[in-house]
DNA sequence: TCCTGTTGACTTGTATGGTAGTAGGCAAGT
DNA sequence: ACTTGCCTACTACCATACAAGTCAACAGGA
């Protein structure tokens, strides 16, 4: 349930705690950073002799990415990366958009003048790595949408919106280096205006387009790495 | 992913396929069928031997249900039924609420009259079931609410809401003798007036009034079922 | 050359044994 | 009577062994 992604290369196994766990943890970053790509096969001995423990917990591990939408278990052929869907990504920003609209909405009726600093501070920080780290901002920008949540009250909610962002964080990693971070921090700081004005429908409409803003680069992406979907019939869409 | 409740008296194993996903739908079955009750131990050995496989499989089974929130492992301790959270059923409201409102607003927008027609007619059968069969009635809710899903060309959306839905279905199936039937379907038939008039607006509120309804008892079941909530002091929440 | 049947090295799925940790009862000591 | 320490019966977790299916390479015959 809590699914901070790790930093890949300085990561280490605890012995002292569970293993699965944490094999699932290191595993989904790999995926959701594109460390591990799409269709790449996983083999469970393999990995098991990597991490230096048996098959058992790396296998747990698969089970729970299955359930999330990045592994694909073909039983007696492999375990492979799933290919990104064109189509669950589209159906996660449409669940991101209803839910997060709603929560700003809520906050935008309160106006609470300690988020609003709180919100704004967060913003000048995202400047600040705006034009060095884009992987940092990604960060930021996870922690810019939690503490709407939190703010609202709906801190659950958003565990709910962790299989559905991972689906869409897989596309911001592909290539994030051309993140126009310029521009969402200008809808982060839009919204933040709309909720200070108490103007709810302003503050809804600018979360939204800001959701639909994230997956701009989705049909660009989709053109220059095909093999990394699903359906590549999905461009021509209705 | 496709994760209908099926019928516990009458399931039985299938020897030909995997073990561990069977089990997984039979257990979640049971829990939420309030079968399995809030607290309630289960042993990994006794399953084992109930359902004649070996201890593996069950402790699979297990760990796709915890990232359900239906189970809880305490570590050299035991399994057990997780008690219902107060908090995690009205967040995934809040996110049933946000996320169907918007379909919703989405059939308005078109009407489609065969659409209308199909829903209609399940309209009229669940009136035909209303006073015989509470369960049954709840199959034909959530065939309902799926069809406004699919309707919109969302079904995907469905799948992200099946872990939501799983924590209000343990509330409603614990009293499902007392379900206002008539009530839920006299707003069934509100949303699929709205939508039939293309009031936008309209359909999305009769969708959260109804949405909210749904859960209108839970306070009253908590009265009753202490025992089986996580936290009784929710009760005094704004 | 092409087709076919077999073999063997893979894979995941299941079964089982071993390890470490917890909880509770019981007995000895205060 | 009360506390303390041990001991037994449990638990989840991990390791390992076995079973069953898949796939590709290869040998042999048409």
């Amino acid at each position: 349930m809590a699914l901070a992604l790790v930093d890949i290369d300085a990561w280490q196994l605890d012995h002292g705690k569970a293993v699965s766990p944490q094999l699932r943890i290191v595993l989904r970053s790999r995926i959701i950073r594109n460390d591990l790509k799409p269709m790449c096969r996983l083999s469970e001995p393999e990995l098991a002799k990597e991490y230096g423990v048996s098959r058992q917990p790396v296998r747990e591990a698969f089970i729970t990415l299955v359930d999330e939408g990045l592994l694909e278990i073909r039983p007696q052929r492999g375990t492979f990366v799933k290919r990104i869907d064109f189509e669950a990504v589209l159906n996660g920003r449409f669940v991101r958009e209803a839910v997060e609209a709603d929560i700003v909405g809520k906050l935008a009726e309160r106006a609470d003048p300690a988020l609003i600093r709180h919100l704004r501070e967060q913003l000048t920080e995202q400047s600040r790595v705006a034009d060095r780290s884009p992987e940092q901002f990604i960060e930021l920008d996870e922690t810019f949408h939690i503490s709407l949540a939190s703010a609202a009250g709906l801190k659950g909610v958003w565990d709910y919106l962790e299989p559905v962002k991972s689906q869409m964080d897989r596309v911001r990693f592909i290539t994030f280096e051309e993140l126009p971070i310029a521009r969402l921090i200008r809808q982060h700081t839009e919204i933040v205006d709309q909720i200070e004005r108490q103007d709810v429908a302003a503050a809804k409409a600018a979360t939204r387009q800001h959701l639909r803003e994230i997956l701009n680069s989705l049909p660009e992406i989709q053109e220059l790495y095909p093999d990394y979907f699903e359906n590549s019939r999905a461009l021509t869409g209705e």
